[in-house]
DNA sequence: AACGCGTGAGACGTCACTGTCTCATTCGGG
DNA sequence: CCCGAATGAGACAGTGACGTCTCACGCGTT
């Protein structure tokens, strides 16, 4: 009876990251339920996308926790980050399509999030596996814009789920990874 | 007197990228010009976006034309390719954000621009020097990826202008390229 | 000067979406 | 079994953008 708040944020996701103009009565019957109860649970459409990223950086921080950045050599912080960040490439998607939107309001805490990510290339940088001609900032964004294109190809099978992972990990490390090594 | 009617469309896209429910007053202020003046050269939103398509994908394929993808090997085909697509990269940036807006119903001429662009990672990986667990199609929707979330760092100050096209060239390079030889 | 073309400013009706409301229905627990 | 909570369906006015229109102005040409 109770409405599942996660799955209609994760089909609202899903939907907003593909139409950004979507109206409330299509997400809410991309949800599966009326736009009345939508309305029940978030107060308005603003409410819903705050929410919504309330739930991708909580989702995507717990991800970065999980992944023990601070272990190990870099590269391998970088595999653990896109393996427990996986299931939640959806609402990075959107997050990172949803930032550009606001133009100048971004939420408070993904600032937090991108300095973390951009620790790891620093640190990649430092300990002389990651090339330093290209900024950890520049890694940074690559990251969101490959996983971004990623989950978009996977959305309409151009890339299969399973080498999703695989395909964004080997693409940015291999550029990332100073050729002389190995 | 007369409207550049590129101009606009080159202003529309900046606006259109960065937030995608712009108005048609805010696109008419942001190219300079009234909205019944928008409104004399373009006959609605619709027809904008179209423009604004057939524009984008003209300009690109007249830098896939004088990147002459088909001389000397995949690496210098992509690095030419990336050079002379350089200045369209915002058209670009906006094409493929759009073509998320409108599932199902893209622009036919965008498959066409696909396939030379898939033609060259595909020999690439033919001609050895390209590695093939990462399948061209990947790559493809890589090179987009990476050309979005470029021409917004560099639109945000993240990346400079002049970075750009090296940042995305030894990124994707690298990671394209088989780590065995160099 | 007179004319015409292109533009800016603004008014106007239309339409889709929003947010809120009411009412009937359904499902589950006491 | 009955009651309450949650939902779906629909009505309602308010809002904003859209597309079209008219009118006045500026500017170049004849």
């Amino acid at each position: 009876m109770a409405v599942d708040r996660e799955h209609v944020l994760k089909e609202a996701a899903g939907l907003l990251t593909r139409k950004a103009t979507a109206s409330m009565d299509e997400i809410a019957k991309a949800a599966g339920i009326s736009r009345a109860t939508l309305h029940r649970h978030f107060a308005g459409r603003d409410a819903l996308i705050r929410a919504l990223e309330d739930l991708g950086l909580a989702q995507f921080e717990q991800a970065l926790d999980a992944a023990r950045l601070d272990e190990g050599d870099a590269v391998g912080a970088l595999r653990r980050l896109l393996a427990e960040a996986e299931p939640v490439f959806a609402f990075m998607a959107f997050l990172c399509t949803e930032n550009q939107l606001f133009e100048g309001d971004l939420h408070e805490g993904w600032d937090r999030l991108d300095a973390r990510i951009n620790a790891v290339f620093r640190r990649g940088q430092e300990e002389g596996c990651f090339r330093i001609d290209l900024s950890s900032v520049w890694l940074t964004e690559a990251l969101y814009g490959l996983i971004g294109a990623g989950a978009w190809a996977v959305h309409d099978g151009r890339v299969a789920r399973k080498d999703l992972n695989h395909s964004i990990a080997e693409l940015l490390l291999g550029g990332a990874r100073r050729s002389m090594e190995k």
